[in-house]
DNA sequence: CGTGGAATTTACCAAGTGGTCAAAATTTAT
DNA sequence: ATAAATTTTGACCACTTGGTAAATTCCACG
């Protein structure tokens, strides 16, 4: 009956943790779950596939954990809308934001697009709570559309064209880094990305 | 030196090729080339393993196959971009094209994405090509621009939002019918999809 | 028919896969 | 320093993987 003190972990459980989570990331993004193996992360890891497996009990929950930690922060940019800004800017700020995200997190991005072309098997209860979390601000944009300050769009159409516009950036970067020329057009690839997203909604959406 | 007769395939070549193409499709589709297996196509076609290695030559070839069979018609839409039309109807209706093909070749985009994702290794060429036809069409765009017929955008990311937007239909599927309530919504979501675009880039384009 | 090529199957590899286990090495606490 | 706990490794294992070879069945044709 007696509880074990809390066990907190060492420098070394941390930093391997970390280490190990770091490389799955890497591999799991490009190859999706299916087409990684233990041992290509365990060779990004610098560790021993034993080694792996001390730390955690097997790929798929390596896999979770990086699908967890992935959402936790995933939605942050959608909590922030408020109904308080001004409708056009609160959704320039949230597609700068997003776009921010695809270009300092592509691998979180390509993580989240494996799982997704995939069909989303691993994360059905995460969709649940972004569905919730859309819900309410599909409401608030209705809203902003009923008070005459947004084009009368269907606002769940115009998230999923948000999410695709700037994650592109981050999982077709192939595609696009092949398009453009290279130098300037292709290293500002971001900035006149957003400059073009910018017109784009602003005078979609205007009433 | 006497050249064979053109051994002109038989109906069983036919059949069974389409049919292992028809499940290569499905399985790369979903799970990327690293992800799928041989076993996996072999079971959907109907047929045995070994019988699949007599028809290819192995799974880079299916693959390569079904890669080749995707960009032939992908880029159909693309080049029936006219410098006779209305510049916002050419636009609308490339839209649409790409809408329907999300709607109706999921499978396709799915491949496409996947190797996307995966630093498109296999198809350098292959997005040569489409730069070269895309250079096409973005000189076009810009001599439309210039004629005053629409606003001043970048045409690269222009067509980038196109390609992000219409195949999020197909590529996302997943998380688009998780989050639209079931009913009508999520069943119409092709149409609602359409209107709304066209809602964007009309607005979004405008002069 | 029956026979020669086409199609299919059976029985296999060798390499790669996720995972285990006990022993060895190392770190930490006393 | 040394015992205890933690970390790492090497040797494995059962199963899956892409692919092969030979034997067998099928089938169109004279």
């Amino acid at each position: 009956m007696t509880s074990k003190p809390p066990k907190r972990s060492t420098r070394i459980q941390q930093r391997n943790r970390d280490l190990i989570m770091e490389a799955a990331l890497e591999v799991f993004s490009l190859y999706g779950f299916r087409g990684s193996t233990l041992d290509q992360i365990a060779e990004r890891s610098g560790l021993s596939k034993p080694n792996l497996l001390y730390y955690f009990k097997g790929k798929e929950e390596i896999h979770r954990l990086l699908i967890d930690r992935l959402l936790e922060t995933w939605l942050d940019p959608l909590r922030e809308i408020s109904a308080e800004g001004e409708p056009a800017s609160e959704i320039r700020k949230y597609i700068n934001r997003k776009l921010e995200m695809a270009r300092d997190y592509p691998r979180e991005s390509r993580l989240f697009a494996n799982e997704m072309l995939q069909g989303a098997p691993h994360i059905q209860e995460e969709l649940y709570d972004l569905k919730v979390l859309l819900d309410e601000k599909v409401v608030l944009v209705r809203n902003w559309i009923k008070a005459g300050k947004l084009a009368d769009i269907d606002p769940y159409h115009l998230f999923f064209s948000i999410w695709a516009t700037t994650q592109h950036y981050a999982d077709f970067d192939a595609q696009v880094q092949a398009v453009l020329d290279e130098g300037p057009a292709r290293e500002h690839r971001f900035e006149t990305a957003a400059q073009f997203l910018d017109k784009l909604f602003t005078g979609g959406l205007a009433p």
